[in-house]
DNA sequence: ACCCAGGGCCACT
DNA sequence: AGTGGCCATGGG
């Protein structure tokens, strides 16, 4: 098996990362392996030590696909370096993160799988996600025991070439299974796909915004609010200037910054700073 | 059985 | 503009 080397001059941590409730589709296979499935494609990641994984891809593949996916040209350390020194729990919280980055997922399946994420656990949004795939994505193959699919595109999620749904979007019903766990958010993603279908430029419209007008065109979407659309901008469309407030970091800020953090601080990476607020908070159990 | 989860919509004020 | 009830499901 082809492995290639992938060495970057700050932290990446793959344990944090598939740990960070960014991404939902990477499954650990053995210690410090984990299997990628993303961009119809599934790959494994290996840690060799603290600025240096492996990815079973040729060069080209990891210059075309992998690069741009680590976000291996933003500097992390740095980020994290400029934490304010006299903030305690950021500083912890930056230090307890390291190696986490900011992916640079796609688009549509990060605004899609962050509707179904309200109200949901993040193992529960793993498994909602997975049944979705299986649903109406292509079948990739069988890896680690598992038959994998990849996240369906938008004409797959509009139903029209569902086989195991009979045509009909996402209704398991007809396969004899109970829905694929979406519960009240299943017209949220009927009528986003349906806009999406509908306008079939606006996604890649919507990459050409500036920050705000992003942010207003996300609202836009059935079952997207204001935490949604702060996760879809940053975490889909690579806007890191994002701050997501969900249960975890508004425990934060009440818990630990007496009810209100200002995060035009550390503009434009609040939302870096953001996971590893998140992830320190939700790991430690603050 | 219970409580909660990377919330949002809608009907009220 | 702000608040509260309600929403469907599964993990711990």
């Amino acid at each position: 098996m082809k492995k290639y080397v992938v060495s970057l001059n700050d932290s990446i941590d793959l344990k944090k990362i598939a740990d960070s409730g960014q991404c939902f589709r990477w499954k650990e296979i053995t210690d410090g392996t984990f299997r990628v499935t993303a961009f119809g494609m599934v790959r494994y990641f290996t840690q060799v030590d603290d600025h240096t994984i492996t990815i079973d891809c040729d060069e080209s593949e990891y210059q075309n696909v992998w690069k741009d996916y680590l976000d291996v040209d933003t500097d992390y350390d740095r980020i994290i370096a400029s934490i304010d020194s006299g903030d305690i729990f950021l500083t912890n919280a930056g230090d307890y993160g390291r190696g986490i980055r900011i992916l640079r997922q796609d688009p549509l399946e990060t605004l899609i799988t962050f509707i179904i994420s309200q109200r949901k656990n993040i193992p529960a949004i793993k498994s909602c996600v997975e049944k979705l795939c299986a649903a109406c994505g292509t079948y990739i193959g069988q890896f680690d025991g598992d038959e994998v699919y990849a996240f369906p595109s938008l004409v797959q999620l509009s139903g029209l070439s569902c086989e195991k749904c009979g045509g009909e979007f996402c209704s398991y019903k007809k396969a004899g299974m109970d829905s694929c766990s979406l519960g009240y958010r299943m017209p949220y993603i009927q009528e986003t796909v349906s806009r999406l279908v509908m306008n079939p430029d606006l996604l890649e419209y919507m990459m050409q915004l500036d920050d705000k007008a992003l942010y207003e065109e996300l609202l836009g979407f059935k079952g997207v609010g204001k935490k949604v659309a702060n996760c879809t901008a940053l975490f889909g469309f690579h806007r890191l200037d994002f701050f997501p407030i969900d249960v975890w970091i508004k425990r934060v800020i009440d818990d630990v910054y007496g009810g209100s953090f200002d995060d035009r601080r550390y503009s434009p990476y609040a939302g870096v700073i953001q996971q590893y607020m998140f992830y320190y908070g939700r790991s430690e159990g603050i």
